[in-house]
DNA sequence: TCCTTTCGGATAGTAGAACTATCTACTGTA
DNA sequence: TACAGTAGATAGTTCTACTATCCGAAAGGA
């Protein structure tokens, strides 16, 4: 049951065996272990990582260089679990970093960071991809407010509490990496279906008049 | 100043020509008035529109096709105000509804829904996107347990808030549609890059020993 | 043993998205 | 009148994520 040949893998997973193929050359599954020039053989590991390479394309979105990258840091040999989980998710890409942010929102993003104390390093992408979306809202004419600004932040550490949550309950290790992986990644697609559903309820709430 | 040719809207919006004249013929841009058959004038709504899209696409990796889409609800003759911020809200796609979730996580997302008086139209798009997320995290061996689910809502309503109080400062309805499609997609993104940066301070609260 | 099926690995081909380049006919301007 | 610039049309390019074929070899049933 748990041992299997990739037409087997590929029926469990749904995953076309060609794909499977594309993604044993692209690094993001292990080969199997080959048993003659021309049989391997897969196993649970194989079917779990799939399932993971899935979710991280199909619901996170991620292009597939994205996802060897962060898969090489899944199963990176660990030396020590120091802050460990921070370097893991410095590697997952912020989902559209594309459009060079300006000095000034740069400053305005380092500034927001001082401000509420997240020390992190100066040079972290994530400051970078921050300060594009501030140039955006500023360049299409609805540039952010302060106010909303240090809102945003306020609700997004609740965010960041609970995510660091959900890893408590595993012992595991390699466990942990792997839910971090799958909580951040998911967790934005997560967030955002929560929001349009929360912002339908909300306008609704506000609108003058009658329900829908 | 205002009415210019479309080299000038090329050079001011940092868009290269051809790729203005291939937003025209996808209908992301409006065409400039022909002064005569080859000759055309734009204006500073080409220019803001241009900048529209380029937020839309690059800070909130909208294809080209849900731009389109976004837009023209943007561009709607806007006949009552009633519930019209849901209406738009929902053309706006909820990135990554890929990967067909199955009865029970669709039972799940729901459920939620009811349980928090989101009483929005069950047929919402966004709650069948919900349902593909939480797919995600079962399938790959990583269940969202119910109590962080609710966390995560609690937060998301929050965010919610403040997307609805960005909009309060707006008088003019055509610059509150703008700015509901705005906060919304660059808000995610916005979301995404907050929310790492959090990760990281908390991560870094939590880990034994010494800082950083 | 023979024979059909399936396999691993390599190479090549395909579909769609987002541009980018070229062409033609015309035109405002120096 | 020469010429750089233009609108609109058509065709070509690049990248990503697959998908299809091929080959030689091994597996498995009769």
């Amino acid at each position: 049951m748990g041992v299997m040949r990739i037409a087997e893998l590929s029926e469990r997973s749904g995953v076309p065996v060609p794909t499977i193929k594309y993604y044993l050359r692209e690094g993001l599954l292990h080969r199997g272990e080959l048993t003659s020039r021309n049989q391997a053989r897969y196993g649970e590991a194989h079917l779990r990582r799939l399932s993971l390479v899935r979710a991280l394309t199909d619901v996170g979105g991620l292009p597939v260089a994205a996802v060897r990258e962060v898969l090489a840091h899944v199963d990176a040999p660990r030396s020590s679990t120091h802050n460990l989980l921070g370097r893991v998710l410095d590697a997952i890409p912020p989902a559209g970093q594309d459009g060079s942010p300006e000095e000034e929102d740069l400053a305005r993003a380092q500034e927001l960071v001082r401000d509420r104390g997240w020390n992190c390093h100066p040079d972290d992408p994530a400051v970078e991809g921050l300060a594009a979306v501030l140039a955006g809202y500023r360049r299409t004419g609805h540039p952010l407010g302060e106010e909303y600004l240090v809102r945003y932040a306020e609700a997004v550490e609740q965010v960041a509490r609970v995510d660091l949550d959900t890893l408590r309950d595993t012992e595991e290790l390699d466990e942990i990496i792997e839910g971090a992986v799958v909580g951040t990644v998911l967790g934005d697609a997560l967030l955002a279906a929560l929001r349009r559903l929360a912002q339908s309820r909300e306008s609704a709430l506000r609108a003058p008049g009658r329900e829908n």
